[in-house]
RNA sequence: GCCGUUGUAGCUCAGUGGUAGAGCACUUCCUUGGUAAGGAAGAGGUCAAGGGUUCAAUUCCCUUUAACGGCUCCA
């Protein structure tokens, strides 16, 4: 007998060579029945592995992490039976589980693969399901598993299992289709119930754009129909607040053919919200010690190849304009303006901290397979600043920075974001990064240690770093899924030293300083691309274009509205008045799409006692008020930058 | 940049080898209506651009361009 303990503390004993399943069905058939996979002391096993000595027990239903993964896992070797009952020849990478299903690369030789395809395998891989085939795993030498796929002709399986020793070698095997996995899998294909295939697309082999292109097509399975409808409907909901259909319908910006790919046009709603953004940053900036500048868009080769941008970054800033022999980039960053500023005139240790700020509007020219409406794009305005630091100032102004992010998160509500801490990696020394292995370490450690000593949670990644230093990188997610920078905070040792800036130390010597680069608003660009996502439209007063809209009931209260909107306005509140010849309904309607925070209705009442009837968007009718009250509460609620 | 899909009115989208349609928006008129769409009439399109096949191309083919779904990249 072995002993199984439970996460609850629970110990029970079993036969030696008992499985998950047989432990589930001990404690219920209900629970046998939606049990998916087992953690057994941390690893995630197969329900069927035979369970030898004593061991920790979790088990795994739909609802865990764990459970959908391996769910998602076994849904993709449907999925290449599947194909490869309809691409006999068809040749499988790999096919892991992705945050919302799996996917799976395949080579398909000169064949393609078709959105009514999709419709097929689809169909094919519901038949497969029905027949409720097991998943079995086998354990295999690697001689005969490369023997296997030799025989296969299966270069790609061939490729991994070069990377896998004998003895952890595994098979997995469910009705006719047989594959190198790891595993783990759910016990039979007959639990996926409901099937979506939501897209192809092409990947290259390992990630590198070097390599052949694969076929990659994207999936995802559920246990009941259900499921699979509510998942359906959630990513309709999603698409309703994408920041390229809301900047449309709120008249945020546009881009135009003429203009260029990634050039976004601000709109007037679009521009009132840069403002009230440049507005905060002002505030805070100058509150924080910064001292505002201003630089040119342009500047000579020699900055860039002093600051040591041009070899990393040519390839992604637009080509220099040749004039009198001399080349001129469009600027890609700021950095290189504020050290000349810096240098312009000499600085002592009683100078430092020397901060500079710039809402820096720079051009990348990023490929165009990457533009994303407003959060990729190739003219963008920074929210940039440059603090020149000694080494004793270090924690204190980069802590600093990290305390400005988490104030101004606060005030927008931000919440699901990541903090990371982005690593260099002393592979690409030279290449990627500067070949500076010390200062690397020395400058990692401080960054590590401002996080660790303000408790802030954090990731780190290797090999995520800017070429001149590490950095804290904040990770937030579109609405559709896709992952951005949204701010960043960033240490550089190299730049310092390669622009010769110096301050006059203690003891009257030269000293590099240490220079912070940090856009805790990254861009307008994606900041406001992220802001309709994440209000969903429904910006907060202070930063809504419209915040009052007035609706006369009829024109004859035309001229009271007016009254109203107008002593709003001198204010600065922004008001507006709906002067069309329209019934209140179709008014109110027209307001509450366009999100304008607060409407005003007036009629004959109203006009005779001085006051509104205030509708707040999405909230209806919330009474009547003088008109001055009203003021003076939306006033306060703007000036506070309240959010909801 | 690579693989794939798409491009028809300001917007959302139908449609066709014989030079185009709906709803909303817009203009005018009627209506003056109290909390999510009042009615009528009208105007609006080189069917992304260029080339080819054809008696005839918005429709079929090619190229370019842009957007979209991924990959790669992101100072």
């Amino acid at each position: 007998m072995i002993n199984i303990t439970f996460p609850d503390g629970a110990v029970r004993q079993y036969e030696r060579g008992t499985t998950a399943l047989n432990i589930a069905k001990s404690i219920s058939e209900g629970l046998a029945r939606k049990v998916i996979a087992a953690g057994v002391n941390g690893q995630v096993w197969d329900l069927s592995r035979p369970i030898n000595e004593d061991a920790n027990l979790k088990l795994y239903t739909w609802n865990d992490a764990e459970g959908k993964t391996t769910f998602w896992h076994s849904s993709a070797h449907l999925m290449a039976e599947a194909v490869e009952g309809m691409f006999p020849g068809v040749k499988f990478w790999v096919g892991p589980p992705v945050e919302n299903g799996f996917y799976y690369d395949m080579d398909l030789g000169d064949r393609k693969i078709s959105e009514e395809d999709l419709t097929a395998i689809e169909k094919k891989m519901n038949e497969l399901a029905k027949k409720n085939s097991q998943y079995i795993r086998k354990e295999m030498p690697k001689a005969a598993a490369v023997e296997y796929f030799t025989e296969k002709g299966d270069e790609y399986k061939l490729d991994l299992l070069q990377q896998l020793n004998d003895g952890e070698i595994t098979f997995y095997t469910q009705g006719n289709f047989t594959d190198l996995c790891r595993g783990p899998h759910i016990p039979n294909t007959g639990l996926i119930k409901a099937i979506k295939l939501t897209n192809i697309a092409g990947a290259y082999w390992k990630g590198d754009e070097k390599n052949k292109q694969l076929t990659r097509l994207y999936g995802v399975t559920f246990p009941s129909q259900k499921e699979l409808d509510e998942y359906l409907v959630l990513l309709e909901e999603a698409r309703k607040r994408d920041h390229r259909k809301l900047g449309k319908e709120l008249g945020i910006y546009t881009m135009d053919d003429d203009v260029g790919p990634g050039l976004a046009l601000w709109l007037p709603n679009g521009t009132i919200i840069i403002e009230e953004l440049e507005r905060l940053a002002k505030e805070t900036e100058l509150a924080a010690g910064y001292k505002r500048v201003v630089t040119p868009h342009i500047a000579k080769e020699s900055m860039y190849l002093t600051s040591g941008h041009l070899p990393y970054y040519q390839d992604s800033m637009y080509p220099p304009m040749e004039l009198e022999g001399q080349k001129y980039y469009l600027k890609a960053m700021n950095c290189p303006h504020h050290h000349k500023i810096f240098a312009a005139e000499p600085k002592s240790y009683k100078d430092l901290p020397f901060r500079l700020a710039e809402y820096g509007t720079c051009y990348r020219y990023e490929q165009s397979g990457e533009l994303f409406g407003l959060m990729r794009v190739r003219c963008l305005h920074m929210n940039d600043a440059h603090i020149y630091c000694t080494k004793e100032q270090f924690y204190e102004e980069f802590k600093a920075v990290n305390d400005m992010y988490i104030k101004y998160f606060k005030i927008f509500g931000i919440e699901k974001y990541v903090m990371r801490l982005s690593l260099h990696n002393p592979e690409k020394l030279g290449q990627k990064y500067v070949d500076e292995p010390e200062l690397w370490k020395e400058t990692e450690a401080l960054v590590r240690d401002v996080l660790i000593r303000t408790n802030t949670p954090f990731v780190e990644v290797q090999d995520e770093a800017a070429f001149y230093g590490p950095k804290i990188d904040v990770q937030i997610w579109s609405t559709i899924g896709r992952e951005f920078t949204l701010a960043t905070n960033q240490v550089d040792f190299a730049q310092g030293r390669r622009f010769k800036l110096e301050f006059t130390n203690h003891d009257n010597k030269p000293e590099t300083p240490l220079i912070i680069h940090r856009a805790p608003l990254g861009t307008h660009e994606r900041f406001i691309g992220f802001l309709l996502e994440h209000y969903a439209g429904k910006f907060p007063v202070w930063l809504a274009p419209v915040q009052v809209k007035v609706l006369p009931i009829s024109d004859k209260f035309l001229d009271y509205g007016k009254s109203v909107a107008d002593k709003l306005k001198k204010s600065d509140i922004r008001a507006e008045v709906d002067d069309r010849n329209e019934k209140i309904g179709k008014k109110i309607r027209d307001t509450e799409l366009m999100r304008v925070p607060y409407m005003l209705v007036v009629g004959e009442k109203e006009m005779n006692e001085n006051k509104v009837a205030v509708r707040r968007q999405g909230k209806g009718d919330t009474g009547v008020k003088g008109v001055e009250e009203f003021l003076n509460e939306i006033k306060l609620e703007v000036e506070e930058r309240r959010g909801e």
